[in-house]
DNA sequence: AATTATTGTCATAAAGTGAGACAATAGAAT
DNA sequence: ATTCTATTGTCTCACTTTATGACAATAATT
């Protein structure tokens, strides 16, 4: 048998996570980068024995961001044999110093479990971890060539938050718990990548019965205050 | 090291499918029994070390099926350890006359890719795999008890066909190339577990254009014979 | 007090849906 | 041949939802 045999994680199985976040005008994500490799990435990682997926997702996304209790969701895996990059991953590996024939069972086949996750762009703190010298917020346009077929994962999650989720569950999670209406609509217009009406996306919003009203928020602007809102 | 190494498939790592048909009346499934054990499964397998996954169910679904190319849809991974039974495993293994030795691996713990397939109930014939006794269709609202966590499985897969499908997908899949606007309206009326309105539903189908408008079918009825559609 | 920019709400038109009416018609009954 | 029956295709009218523009309210500046 080739190498020493992986004793702590399940093999030729990883997830990885398209981590959205909102500053205010861009949807953004975070993609980190290896060691003197050039290589760029999403945050992944691998399932322990005796881990529940979803716990190594939140754990990983946990350790990355600094936030605990994420909104996850798990939306495709990626199965092909020639998705994996062996040569890739040596390259991290020698980069990193890492003992090659310990860690051969990395530049095997692994079929990965596609997440993504929304997240309050003000709280995260992003950390690289052990083999990455960065992690950083990339606009959702402007997202570098990535290792493998991390930039079809992105392509496909964005695609799956476009169609598939609702009002509540986006503002909810990638915006701060106060907001106003018209930060309500930014988020929707950067993930559609449309512009929307104003009276309508209230008139929708106020009549879905998800917003509680709270106080004015004064911002010193020479115009009417808007009030704040939050999910109920 | 436990056993004998499994050389042929990835570890830890199954697929499962639920295979809905619609027989003109009730949406159905395909579950099978395992020999001797009176335990009811999903139709499910492994990936071969160097397989795509969707390879590996899709000929899982045909040898079971005889349909090639059918419509999938890998709709969430369930990935809880405890959901592994490695007793029920054991108990079909020895009901099979199979060396427990040698398939030890099959009693380890595993994460499943759940999807769900649609096809056409007509053109199937369904065959056990060898570990089974029988395969045979089931109404969605009658299914057993099935062994590990495959009624959650069915479950969720209901639910997102629910939610998640369009009219074409649905209608292409579940029916025969032409088919009346009355078969189309059965085939939602089932999924959705509620009647629709005739004329609302006909509008609103016309009204898609996606449908292409055929010769009348004349049934020996005694009453005005319905047009035939097809899918554009 | 007038001005500016933006907000919350209303008015009207346009599009979509629910519910029923009705004529058309394939075959059976007479 | 005519009438009858069950079902289909389409239309109408009321009702609801959405689009679009108008307008008054208002926080801070001029």
């Amino acid at each position: 048998m080739k190498g020493i045999k992986n004793k702590k994680f399940i093999p030729n199985l990883s997830y990885d996570c398209v981590i959205f976040g909102f500053n205010g005008i861009n949807l953004k994500i975070l993609i980190l980068e290896y060691h003197n490799t050039g290589l760029f990435a999403l945050p992944g990682g691998f399932i322990k024995k005796n881990q529940s997926l979803q716990d190594a997702v939140n754990k990983g996304v946990e350790e990355r961001t600094g936030i605990k209790n994420v909104f996850l969701d798990q939306f495709q895996v990626f199965g092909k044999p020639e998705r994996s990059d062996p040569a890739a991953m040596h390259r991290i590996l020698v980069a990193n110093d890492k003992n090659l024939e310990k860690n051969e069972w990395m530049m095997d086949r692994f079929i990965t479990v596609g997440h993504y996750a929304l997240i309050n762009y003000e709280d995260v703190n992003p950390k690289p971890d052990h083999l990455s010298d960065s992690i950083d917020w990339y606009d959702i346009d402007s997202v570098p060539k990535l290792m493998m077929d991390h930039n079809e994962i992105v392509n496909k999650a964005l695609e799956v938050l476009r169609n598939n989720i609702s009002e509540k569950i986006i503002g909810m999670n990638l915006l701060p718990i106060k907001f106003t209406m018209k930060q309500l609509q930014q988020v929707f217009e950067a993930i559609l990548d449309q512009t929307l009406r104003r009276t309508s996306f209230q008139r929708k919003m106020l009549s879905l019965d998800i917003l509680q009203r709270h106080e004015k928020l004064f911002e010193g602007k020479a115009h009417k205050a808007p009030y704040l809102y939050s999910f109920k």
